[in-house]
DNA sequence: ATGACTGCCTCTGGCAGA
């Protein structure tokens, strides 16, 4: 079973691009993250044309994340992330696929920091903690996956010195994010590729792509009970190389059956 | 190097992204 994370960057502008990617790879689940749509311009029978079948969670502008499932409807388990009752950024979403509990996440950038944006950032992460927490408790096979805006160590950004002032690798992002690992997550990427060098997000711009010029922050973050069927986990590099692309590439992690 | 690019919803320039 392979489960997909891609931060598309406009569902609008990146239609072409993302129907190309999920005939070609075929994904049993795919994440989207910063679909930027309202809910009533979701394109889905564009997804049901090709066999998917989604659920969203939509926003005017910007944010916005849906799950899509092959030949399956994706049962919805939780919109919106526990915790902070007037948070109204569409950043999360939960469901139930083939057996496996599938979780969604746009983690807020954080930048500029220090400021109000960093503190959303890291409150953000302390409910992700606690719903974490709640999810391992179940036992089940999990995977908790997208767009985390964090850097987690200095092998995962192509220059340490250029990014040394931005929110993705602050101490407190990546203390939040190895709390999460500590609580018993297993980082499918890290975990496949020890030593590092391994992007999944690369700017337009100063040519960032042409020079390798990347870092780390897509990630898919599995229970025990996923971990224990971990089989293989990839980027899908070379979309970010296409007409059009998106700044992310795609990530991707494959379960035994 | 105050640089660079892209998408969104238009107050077609300002914001957001990372």
């Amino acid at each position: 079973m392979k489960i997909a994370s891609f931060n598309i960057n406009g569902i609008k502008a990146r239609g072409p691009r993302l129907i190309e990617w999920l005939e070609e790879t075929r994904p049993d689940v795919a994440c989207l993250q910063e679909i930027k749509s309202q809910d009533e311009n979701f394109p889905a029978k564009d997804f049901e044309t090709i066999g998917y079948r989604a659920i969203w969670h939509g926003q005017k502008g910007f944010n916005g994340v849906a799950i899509l499932a092959r030949d399956v409807e994706p049962v919805e388990m939780q919109r919106r992330l526990p915790g902070d009752d007037d948070d109204e950024q569409a950043r999360y979403l939960e469901a139930d696929v083939k057996g496996v509990r599938v979780c969604n996440l746009y983690l807020p950038n954080g930048n500029p920091q220090p400021g109000p944006k960093f503190d959303y950032k890291l409150a953000w992460m302390k409910r992700l903690r606690a719903r974490m927490q709640v999810l391992r408790e179940l036992e089940i096979p999990c995977v908790v996956l997208g767009d985390f805006n964090v850097i987690p160590e200095d092998k995962d950004v192509w220059s340490v010195k250029a990014m040394a002032s931005d929110a993705l690798m602050q101490p407190e992002s990546r203390d939040a994010y190895a709390r999460l690992l500590n609580d018993g997550w297993v980082d499918a990427l890290n975990t496949l590729n020890p030593r590092g060098g391994v992007w999944t997000y690369w700017d337009y711009q100063a040519g960032a792509w042409q020079r390798d010029h990347g870092f780390r922050i897509d990630h898919l973050l599995l229970s025990p009970q996923a971990a224990d069927r971990l089989v293989a986990a990839g980027v899908d590099k070379e979309y970010r190389g296409r007409e059009k692309a998106s700044d992310h590439a795609p990530v991707w992690v494959e379960l035994k059956e």
